[in-house]
DNA sequence: TTGGTAGCGGACAAATTTGTCCGTTTTCGG
DNA sequence: CCGAAAACGGACAAATTTGTCCGCTACCAA
């Protein structure tokens, strides 16, 4: 479905506005450790999240990531996929046709339909906050 | 969603499908050719679709590819996929987390419950003849 | 029987994704 | 101002996926 580096996007995305949602700045460390993820690599995708302003980064001693009260109310799980990823999960052709559409479809296009809309529909719905939220209140978990 | 050697797997059983529906055996630079994949690429998984008795293969001259009657109506397009790739594209984790189940879940794992499940369904009641038929009615195509 | 044809299977190669290392830059606290 | 701490950024390495090559085997037709 997702790419390791989107699952690992997703998963710290949700740790930090989760911290955020407690006024707590969080460093790579304490994130890698939080979502079980390689530190290195998930320092890579939290340069990218980052850098399209979807969390906040600072340097020095006390440094570390949080989302803004604004990050927290507009970022939606859509834009953590579309940055990591691309929006292909939800826009391309279930066979990976480049030309394929309603008017053009593969065998499949119809029976895709539904399922990549439903899929658009969540993504670009639900707030990385909502999913933080469950986190908060112990209904979900983020490891193993 | 699906790997690309699953993507070519699935449009080459379509092929196959529609040609033996006319009767037809057919070979693999035929296929190549029809769906628009590497040839010697297209050749592995073939071996794989055959040894999964999904599709049958000759050897020698006139030997080629072809879908018996038997297998016509029952391979679905489930079948293809969980030979490709596996199950895990509509029975695992949206976030990859190996233990995540309804006892234990991601903060994502609701919100993909109906997506999974509608995607499973699609996958379990779509036959590869089905598929076929379009494609010989002219309303879907299968290159490009 | 034999020659050619087409799939089989194993080894290899290229590309992409995943993951690591380390010096640099920024920033904070003393 | 200075030293330490943390993210940044670029190069590198490993693993996986994608794709190729080629000799081998089976099979059909003449």
């Amino acid at each position: 479905m997702f790419s390791k580096a989107c699952e690992y996007g997703i998963r710290a995305a949700v740790y930090i506005a989760q911290q955020s949602g407690r006024g707590v700045r969080t460093g790579l460390k304490d994130i890698a450790e939080a979502i079980d993820s390689p530190e290195a690599f998930t320092a890579k995708i939290l340069q990218q999240l980052s850098k399209n302003d979807l969390i906040q980064s600072s340097k020095g001693p006390t440094g570390g990531f949080e989302m803004t009260a604004h990050q927290l109310q507009t970022v939606m799980l859509s834009d953590v996929v579309r940055t990591i990823d691309s929006n292909l999960i939800y826009t391309g052709c279930g066979l990976g046709l480049a030309n394929c559409d309603a008017q053009n479809p593969c065998p499949l296009h119809h029976e895709f339909m539904g399922i990549r809309e439903q899929l658009k529909t969540m993504l670009e719905t639900t707030a990385i906050r909502q999913l933080a939220e469950s986190l908060e209140s112990g209904a979900a978990i983020l490891k193993r």
